[in-house]
DNA sequence: ATGAAAGCGCTAACAA
DNA sequence: TTGTTAGCGCTTTCAT
């Protein structure tokens, strides 16, 4: 075990104070270029590191941003995360990254430990049951930027970044309308969720404007969990009238309802048109391939990341603004081709 | 801004020291029962928060481990961090992810800025270029425990969490030739790494032990990008003898090649046979279903996490560990089939 | 251009 | 059971 060095020690053998060491390291502009050079070079023979402990507790502050998403292992979860890490380190900060598992519980927990672990900022996208926002004015009461991407709370005071859920969801469900389609069955996940609830909206909102009836029956609640697919394979061989048309609000689990229903027979897109969403690699890969609304989640990640160090940094103030809204795209592939 | 409230304060205003605040707060055997429940509450009444900051800096911990991975955006990856970060947040322990995007520099930074903001351990999966060992000897010569999982050094000072990746090659390989295949090309990731060159060795070796000579023209040096698929098609159609089975390094891949062979008119496995490598969602959902070798990333993650926890509290010392691999299983379906 | 010294908030050894 | 006090290593104000 190496004894680490610290300032006082570089100080000693250099003959000058620590706060000069210090200023050195810092480049400080009233150390003398020698000095400087001394200093680094000190440091360097030494093996010197900066303890950021010291640092943090007496900058109050960590150079770390946390982050809390539902899970890591999503396609689009993953995107998200890699913009962010990329622009967030770029700039000096480190990511914590911690997972609520889509519990309410476990979200707040993990919000109590980012915060008593000083991160500067905390970038949240929440979990199924999330309900309240009790666990999060332990951040804004102290000042500490709080910003939300993809599923967000819908309240004033909260900053987010997002796509235009309600639009994808009336374009997507318009492009199967366009493409022949006039009784859609719409698989959702769980309303709760703004993009989910939006979408909806979106579907029926498209449905009404070009005169078709919401039907109940063609609206299922699910966790989109491809391993759950039994359900809606159920749903759609019992439904009275014969579904010709399918907006699912994933891609994972409109792979796996093309997969089903082919191997049940159903000729896709002759039969039952499909669009899913968020353009994961799925959705290029499986047959045929699967319409689905661009999500641009690598974006999404950058922006929310930048968005917090630009705030951080005192450029641009969160407080002013409510909400960024990303571009998303409708992309036509076969299987909603007529 | 809500003034930050410390145990200065707390001490104040129930008249007893600081460190009996300190004590009671970290529920001291020492402390009574009855101060504690004074300290606690009044904690709560007024917001206080532990600054760990300044525990940090006592302690000369952090509570953090770093993990430094070639990409977040990967389904494998992301499942490992998902295990990982599951066992490790359990323990109150966070992650500080980074990543370096295939680059050993952009490694080499993150395992400088990780080490500087005080991880208490290094998790490391390499990157494509990584081939010295330069900037962990930080690491290990401050004693901080220090492990590589999936793509490692081979070192024997290393330890590290795998799988048997020449194992899981050559039974991939020997599928394919149980299948029929003699002429078998193996797509693969860049030699350097560890699991695309063992695989690649339990390639061979299959093929020595059922006497197929290898050749030199059917083995492809590739860094596995789907968007890059077009140098192998041509490598496919232009080969003198005609391939009949490819074992790919990867599931995304693999998935691409499929799909490309089938559009090209190749019937598979009729034609070709392909066997992937992981065991991705998208292994599923390709049509025919990907042959593949299952690969526990999830479980990865999860065992690299506790077996540093472990060794932080001097429960295991992992020095005298080198390696941990972990069980693979071949899943043999469609792609593959007679 | 450099130094002295206080302070960031907490823990723990030693005392009482 | 509780208190006193000396750090942990760095930054920064105020002197020089």
């Amino acid at each position: 075990m190496q004894k680490k060095v610290t300032i006082y020690d570089l100080s000693k053998i250099l003959n000058v104070s620590p706060a000069t060491v210090s200023r050195g390291l810092n480049d400080h502009p009233s150390i003398s270029a020698k000095t400087k050079k001394r200093i680094a070079l000190a440091a360097k023979k030494h093996g010197y590191i900066t303890n950021k402990f010291a640092v943090n507790l007496t900058k109050q502050k960590s150079n770390t941003i946390g982050v809390i998403v539902p899970r890591l292992n999503s396609y689009f979860m993953s995107t998200v995360l890699a913009g962010m890490e990329q622009v967030i380190n770029k700039v000096g900060y480190n990511l914590i990254i911690s997972q609520s598992l889509e519990s309410e519980e476990k979200e707040k927990i993990n919000a109590k430990t980012l915060l008593n672990s000083g991160v500067d900022a905390l970038l949240v996208s929440l979990s199924y049951e999330t309900s309240n926002y009790d666990h999060f004015i332990d951040y804004t009461s102290r000042n500490i930027p709080l910003l939300f991407f993809d599923r967000v709370l819908n309240l004033p005071e909260c900053y987010t970044v997002l796509i235009d859920n309600k639009a994808a969801g009336y374009e997507a469900t318009e492009h199967l309308i366009h493409q022949g389609c006039t009784n859609i069955l719409h698989i959702s996940g769980h309303l709760k969720r703004n993009v989910y609830s939006e979408r909806f909206e979106g579907y029926k909102n498209a449905l009404q404007a070009n005169n078709i009836s919401f039907q109940e029956a063609n609206f299922l609640e699910t966790d989109l969990n491809p391993k759950k697919i039994d359900r809606v394979m159920k749903h759609i061989k019992n439904s009275t009238n014969k579904i010709d048309g399918i907006f699912v609000s994933s891609d994972n689990f409109a792979a796996s309802c093309i997969k089903e229903l082919t191997k049940e027979g159903y000729r896709i897109p002759e039969d039952i048109k499909v669009i899913g969403f968020n353009n994961d690699f799925v959705s290029e890969i499986v047959s045929p391939n699967l319409s689905t609304i661009d999500y641009p989640g690598f974006k999404m990640g950058m922006l929310a990341g930048e968005s917090i160090i630009a705030h951080l940094n005192g450029n641009i103030n969160l407080e002013s603004i409510n909400a960024i809204t990303l571009r998303h795209k409708l992309i036509k592939r076969e299987s909603t081709s007529k």
